[in-house]
RNA sequence: GGCGACGUAGCCAAGGGGUCAAAGGCGGAGGUCUGCAAAAUCUCUAUUCGAGGGUUCAAAUCCCUCCGUCGCCUCCA
């Protein structure tokens, strides 16, 4: 079964080849732990499951790695930037290292209530300062970098084809904003890869290395750890659209510097999730809305999901609440269904038509990741009145492997003891033709948050 | 200033030279069911794809112009 991705590198949507058959390596640029991460962010990750379950469908074995950058980073590049973790930990009245555990926590929860497989390996930056001083080491001796005020900048000059991810190109102007940021560096472009300078004295994380005591760029922790665990040269790189220009450039400049040959075959970047006034939600605009904050307002986690996967991952999205509640909407309506077909008649498997259907939803996700594809795949089954429940309950279970919507997932319903006995009640008053009470009923079970739906000689109970 | 993306029904959103008189979801309208509802179910809901030109036997899909929207170029998913 062929797979097309869209590749950053070429521009084009190309078929996929692993390195090696029926594996593939995926490293996922995971997120900068000084906050909470809001919905916005988690797009990526949800992107990025996809991507893995995808594989994993299509009978791949999958290696997925994430890292967390917990390493502190300047917010801005002039004199008054500041450490984002350093920042965010005066904010709090707590340690650097405090706040990294804390929001590290936060997010991989927010990761499983979104049902992301948990990535094969986590790692943090903190943990591979090691890793990230040999990688330097081997830049060094290769010949592309300098050091400049107490520094080590990687040299952009010595690279050919530096910026290719981008279609950037050297000149003056594309270099405009960025003329003013270094007095030091050589090149606009040139970038740190070890800092002895600090803008704060105070800065709490730094480590020893050759060049004296300080700590890593940004760019480094990615090269060297997606190397270490997935070798020298892997297949996917992921991450979202804002790091094409700088973070994702800067890293194949030097993990191609280091290694000295191509790096990474297919670099695939979701778009962003744009906020109701067409902004884009930041962490430093302060905008950002957090999982939990829908879930606060009465969103399941997994609507949010569903959402996602209504648009494409290169498709800017805005987020608006009525499309959340179209999403949950459409979720209870698939749970329903599913519900109903488990409680009928299961019929017999055609495994014809399993066959056909199955064949249309991998298409759709093997074409980029068409997700709005597959689900109206899904939709078209859960509708369909030619398939079995038991066909369509296999192929629905298949779909979820990729979609990891628990569509499957059994919802026990305790029903509050008063609920029951009011509904017996009305139920009494029904066969009584005491319509008035019955409907007295049903608007008091309604206020417990509890809807009730008449069957032929019963009624069935639900939370609304 | 440089780079990039997008504009499809009330809303969200696929499609990206003919199979499109354009998927799917949400919402809405009407019918069936019901004591009335709810749920379920059926039918309907874009002769048209931002506007204007062009290429072609054929365009939502390609080209040009214009209008509008958004992102990146500072840390950011």
């Amino acid at each position: 079964m062929e797979i097309f991705l869209t590749n950053t590198l070429t521009k084009k949507k190309e078929r996929f080849k692993p390195l090696n058959p029926d594996r593939v390596g995926i490293y996922t640029c995971g997120l900068t732990v000084y906050n909470y991460a809001h919905i916005g962010n988690l797009r990526a990750y949800v992107f990025s499951d996809i991507l893995k379950r995808m594989f994993l469908y299509n009978d791949y074995a999958v290696k997925h790695v994430m890292n967390i950058t917990d390493v502190g980073h300047l917010t801005s590049d002039d004199d008054e930037g500041e450490d984002k973790l350093e920042a965010g930990a005066r904010r709090e009245g707590k340690s650097v290292w405090e706040i990294v555990d804390f929001y590290t926590d936060a997010f991989l929860k927010d990761m499983e209530a979104l049902n992301i497989i948990r990535p094969d390996i986590v790692c943090r930056a903190t943990e591979h300062i090691d890793d990230m001083i040999e990688m330097i080491s081997r830049i060094e001796a290769n010949g592309y970098t300098y050091i400049a005020g107490g520094n080590v900048y990687f040299d952009t000059s010595k690279i050919d084809d530096y910026g290719k991810l981008s279609g950037l190109k050297r000149n003056e102007e594309s270099a405009r904003s960025r003329v003013e940021a270094d007095p030091y560096k050589k090149n606009p472009f040139d970038f740190v890869l070890w800092f002895t300078r600090y803008k704060y004295e105070s800065h709490a994380m730094q480590w020893d290395s050759p060049w004296g005591r300080g700590f890593p760029g940004w760019h480094i922790e990615c090269s060297a750890m997606s190397s270490k665990y997935l070798g020298e040269r892997f297949d996917i790189h992921t991450g979202g659209i804002d790091h094409v220009p700088i973070h994702h450039t800067n890293e194949i400049a030097q993990s191609e510097a280091a290694f000295g040959h191509d790096w990474v075959n297919y670099w695939l970047h979701n778009e962003f999730l744009i906020i109701g006034n067409n902004e884009k939600m930041s962490k430093s605009l302060g905008n950002f809305i957090r999982l939990q904050s829908l879930v606060d307002q009465g969103y399941n986690p997994l609507d949010y999901r569903y959402y996602l996967l209504g648009a494409h991952y290169r498709k800017q999205l805005a987020f608006s609440i009525e499309a959340m509640d179209a999403a949950r909407n459409a979720m209870k309506r698939v749970r329903a269904k599913i519900n109903e077909m488990k409680a009928n008649e299961p019929g017999k498997f055609d495994s014809t038509a399993f066959e056909k259907m199955n064949n249309d939803f991998r298409n759709a996700v093997n074409d980029d990741l068409n997700t709005p594809k597959a689900l109206a795949v899904l939709w078209k089954v859960l509708d369909s009145d030619t398939l079995s429940n038991e066909t369509k309950l296999s192929l629905t279970k298949e779909f979820d492997r990729v979609l990891g919507l628990d569509l499957l997932a059994e919802e026990p319903q305790e029903i509050p003891r008063e609920v029951i006995t009011m509904a017996e009640e009305r139920l009494e008053a029904r066969r009584a033709r005491n319509w008035k009470k019955a409907d007295t009923l049903r608007e008091k079970i309604a206020e417990q948050g509890y809807e009730i739906m008449d069957k032929k000689d019963g009624y069935e109970i639900r939370r609304s």
